[in-house]
DNA sequence: TATTGTTATACTCTATAACTATA
DNA sequence: TATAGTTATAGAGTATAACAATA
């Protein structure tokens, strides 16, 4: 975890955290930036998980619940609660009389952007901490090392990145 | 967010994530790890945070809802079932008749302990995806960025690092 | 009076099980 | 029969408000 004591070099030295403990904490702060916006507009992570996968597709519920992760019953719940708000909407499906479409209102759509775009602020904000070579480094290394943690689980990173 | 479409370079080239989305993708990506890790021992992530954050303090109900960001009532129902489950203990303060001072039990430090390490090594196996000098690197990188975000919220780093 | 903590209440989020309707 | 979806139910997790006990 992100509580193990630390190898202290000299007491002038600028300490550094083990590889492990610091990808933790990073971590943390990232997914808390996005808590924090999210709730700015009343809206839980899963909420927004929600929203930011039906910005480039119109999914089934069946289809929401693998996107997500989560049992049909949650989805049932977490959709009825954010139709209630207009975010979404349900509308049958024309090829399938049992299934349910899902998608975005305009409302949903614009409120998805606006969160996603102070996110991304945050986030840039927090880069601009380093130089910008530090910053082309790191941006660098992160996508190496996603990349192929992709390719271990299968998963192609490129086409339409998503939050699930 | 991470849902956004990316420049491409060339066909054939390494693709290389956006700063932004790449960070933001990183830092689900562990966050599932741990998430995946704490369930398989039935523990939800506020309860690895609360057991993480009691390994080296022995806080008031009080003061566990300003390391952990709750309301006082959210810790008594979140105390109320770890203890329920022998994870952690309640006394009295000597010092405070009003306060209670929470600690782990032996079961709940060896729960913590065994998550933690499972998770530690999860994030190590992903690293291990770089090269030694890549992920020394990154490291530095990361730690570089930490520390200046700390800076900024005016918080200690180093003396105990915790998933607060 | 102020602070510490618990309890009552309400809502979100999640899963399991039982159900309806369609394929 | 199998699949898509909803509903009933139960429990974790969160907050607000009202309360009791102590400072």
């Amino acid at each position: 975890m992100a509580s193990q004591s630390i190898d202290r070099p000299g007491p002038a030295a600028t300490r550094e955290l083990s590889p492990v403990d610091g990808l933790a904490q990073l971590s943390f702060v990232i997914h808390r930036l996005l808590e924090r916006r999210a709730a700015e507009h009343d809206l839980s992570i899963i909420q927004m998980r929600l929203l930011g996968v039906l910005r480039d597709r119109r999914p089934t519920m069946n289809e929401l619940g693998r996107l997500l992760a989560l049992d049909k019953s949650s989805v049932s719940g977490l959709v009825e609660r954010a139709e209630r708000r207009g975010l979404v909407a349900r509308a049958p499906s024309p090829a399938d009389g049992r299934a349910v479409l899902v998608s975005l209102t305009d409302h949903g759509r614009s409120l998805v952007s606006d969160v996603s775009s102070q996110f991304g602020a945050d986030v840039f904000a927090l880069l601009n901490r380093l130089s910008a070579s530090d910053r082309r480094a790191l941006s660098r290394l992160v996508s190496r090392l996603l990349v192929a943690h992709a390719a271990d689980l299968e998963i192609d990173l490129f086409p339409s990145i998503d939050i699930d």
